[in-house]
RNA sequence: GCGCCUGUAGCUCAAUGGAUAGAGCAUUUGGCUUCGGACCAAAGGGUUGGGGGUUCAAGUCCCUCCAGGCGCACCA
């Protein structure tokens, strides 16, 4: 409709003397009586043409050829908008659409098929997922199940390394617990070494089954080997238990062993972009619009994270994705720089790489505010949440604001605050449509009812389809632009449109035909809630 | 000191530069002998942190000040 609209309104404005630079736009307008969609095109071109805007709008609609099939009215409002309504005629029609694409109404061609990486949570293995990351998976994760709707070729993928002084850190905590479990005295447990409970269990495990005969084994022996492996299951753990998958788990370790790090030292040496000074090899990003430059190797000869994390963003290049997003927590906002910088330096378009970075989630425990450390073990974890309240809620909490927020999380609340989650609005309007179908099919058993769906002529189920047929509009703008919170928002609304729709009418009558036409209205309204629970992540009850 | 993010109803948050700034929770008032009341209908509640500017049009863009969060390592 929008590109038959354009093509029209296009027409006219040539008709007008107006120049091809003024593309028309349309949008819904957020209020009913504005119209099904409306343009601002006679405002913008007023400028160019030296005509006053209502002006215009009208010179455009006195040159406007519309289908009346399609097209009920045309009107100039405000400063100069020009409002388009629909006929009724063309709702009807589009609620057999939805009910014919059933479970792919919705998906759109955005991405034509592009090849996509998302790259999300990216946790080392030293400890639980916290809160914060599991506000990173769920966005990372949603955003990917959009741009699959919208056409894209996802690869979801995990970054981590289970190598360095954090992890020798992590083994020796491990020790050290496990020579106090055994009863031999050891030094204090030093103040900035993992505190977490969860060292102590992975101790005791190996106490279970290696009684004391670990007492001389080194920290990056078994201890290290044991932690990275327990960690990492509870990791993958808890986000399946989110609904969440990846595709690839990379591991930085790789990019050493293949020299791919060492390539890109040597590429940034070729290109005078690199050079020795103090023992350490620095990065000359200055040289690249930055504000200073940056060490790559450490005078100890140990890289900083930099330079893998450049390797590895070469190797996504290199992978041929045409769009790389980085999902990344407010904490490392400062490390992308840089990194954008290199990829360009070394020949790639950085245009090319999206980084969505999310603020934090401060957690309120009983009035106060508790920082997230890992080390310091004084974080929630994503778990305890999840035991709390559902995975659904976890979810839909997460999705139901912008990244750019940072979002307050009372834990105390949360459960309470659970029963009147809106999460449960949305499901609630599938459950009741469930329960109305099964109620209608003892009605209608063994009879064959045509629908006709120039029956639905309320204003409730009037308004309901226009919601209904604007989903994949949705999901289209939604996906180009990131942003899962909108489908959040617009799902809360059309469950609305349904319980005001309900209460106004009654679905099953005696009137059959009515009946039908109503029950096709359920079942699109279903069909539209249940690929939005799909795109977000949560469940589809058909009770609750 | 520098960079990024934020400041909108009592609280938590929405609002591709568009028309009358919207939801949920909380408060108040109505609505179930019929398809699920985890619902619906309605009311109150706002100088969009302050001040300038750009624009036909600013919560949105620019400048500045104030307040909060996160960064600013030869840690990741």
């Amino acid at each position: 409709m929008k590109q038959y609209l354009r093509d029209k309104v296009l027409a006219s404005l040539t008709l007008a003397g107006c120049p091809d630079s003024v593309v028309p736009t349309f949008e819904k307008p957020k209020i009913a009586e504005h119209g099904d969609l409306t343009t601002n095109v006679a405002m913008v071109a007023s400028k160019v043409l030296g005509v006053p805007p209502r002006k215009l709008a009208q010179t455009i609609v006195d040159h406007l050829d519309l289908d009346p099939k399609r097209i009920a009215g045309v009107d100039i409002a405000g400063p100069g908008f020009i409002n388009f309504r629909f006929t009724r005629d063309y709702y009807q029609n589009a609620l057999a659409e939805i009910l014919a694409s059933g479970p792919s109404f919705g998906r759109v061609d955005v991405g034509r098929r592009r090849k996509t990486q998302v790259e999300f949570v990216s946790a080392n293995p030293t400890g639980p997922l916290t809160v914060g990351h599991g506000r990173g998976a769920v966005f990372g994760d949603t955003v990917s199940r959009l741009l699959e709707w919208a056409n894209f070729d996802v690869t979801r993928e995990y970054y981590f390394n289970n190598a360095g002084r954090q992890m020798r850190v992590l083994g020796d905590s491990v020790r050290l617990r496990y020579l106090e479990e055994i009863g031999v005295p050891a030094q204090a447990f030093p103040e900035d070494y993992y505190q977490g409970e969860y060292i102590r269990e992975i101790a005791q495990h190996l106490k279970a089954e290696c009684g004391d005969t670990l007492k001389e084994e080194p920290a990056e022996g078994r201890f290290k080997a044991r932690a990275e492996e327990e960690i990492f299951e509870n990791i993958k753990g808890s986000l399946k238990r989110l609904g969440v998958a990846f595709d690839v788990f990379y591991n930085e370790h790789t990019l050493y062993e293949s020299g791919k790090v060492q390539a890109v030292i040597d590429e940034l040496k070729a290109k005078g972009l690199a050079y020795e000074q103090e023992g350490a090899l620095w990065f000359k990003t200055s040289a690249l619009g930055l504000e200073k430059d940056k060490v790559i190797v450490k005078s100890t000869g140990e890289p900083t994270y930099r330079l893998p994390d450049i390797a590895y963003h070469r190797e996504k290049f290199r992978r041929g994705f045409d769009l790389i997003i980085d999902v990344l927590g407010a904490d490392h906002i400062a490390t992308y720089p840089d990194v954008l910088a290199a990829v360009k330096a070394l020949g790639f378009d950085d245009a090319k790489v999206k980084v969505l970075i999310h603020q934090f989630v401060t957690i309120v425990q009983g009035g106060e505010v508790v920082k997230m450390s890992t080390r310091k073990a004084n974080y929630i974890t994503l778990d305890q949440l999840m035991d709390e309240v559902s995975a659904d809620v976890v979810r839909y909490f997460f999705l139901m604001r912008g990244i750019n927020s940072h979002l307050n999380f009372d834990l105390k609340l949360a459960k309470e605050q659970s029963e009147e989650n809106p999460v449960y609005y949305l499901q609630y309007a599938y459950a009741r449509i469930a329960s109305i179908v099964r109620h209608a099919g003892t009605q209608t058993e063994g009879r064959n009812i045509s629908r006709n769906f120039s029956l639905l002529r309320e204003p409730e189920e009037l308004e309901l389809i226009k919601m209904l047929i604007t989903f994949p509009d949705v999901v289209a703008s939604c996906a180009s632009a990131y942003e899962p919170h909108r489908l959040a928002e617009y799902l809360h609304d059309a469950a609305g449109r349904f319980h005001a729709f309900y209460h106004a009418h009654r679905v099953v009558t005696d009137d059959l035909e009515l009946m039908a036409a109503r029950m096709g209205l359920c079942e699109a309204t279903k069909c539209v809630l249940g690929n939005g629970f799909t795109i977000l992540g949560i469940s589809a009850p058909e009770k609750m």
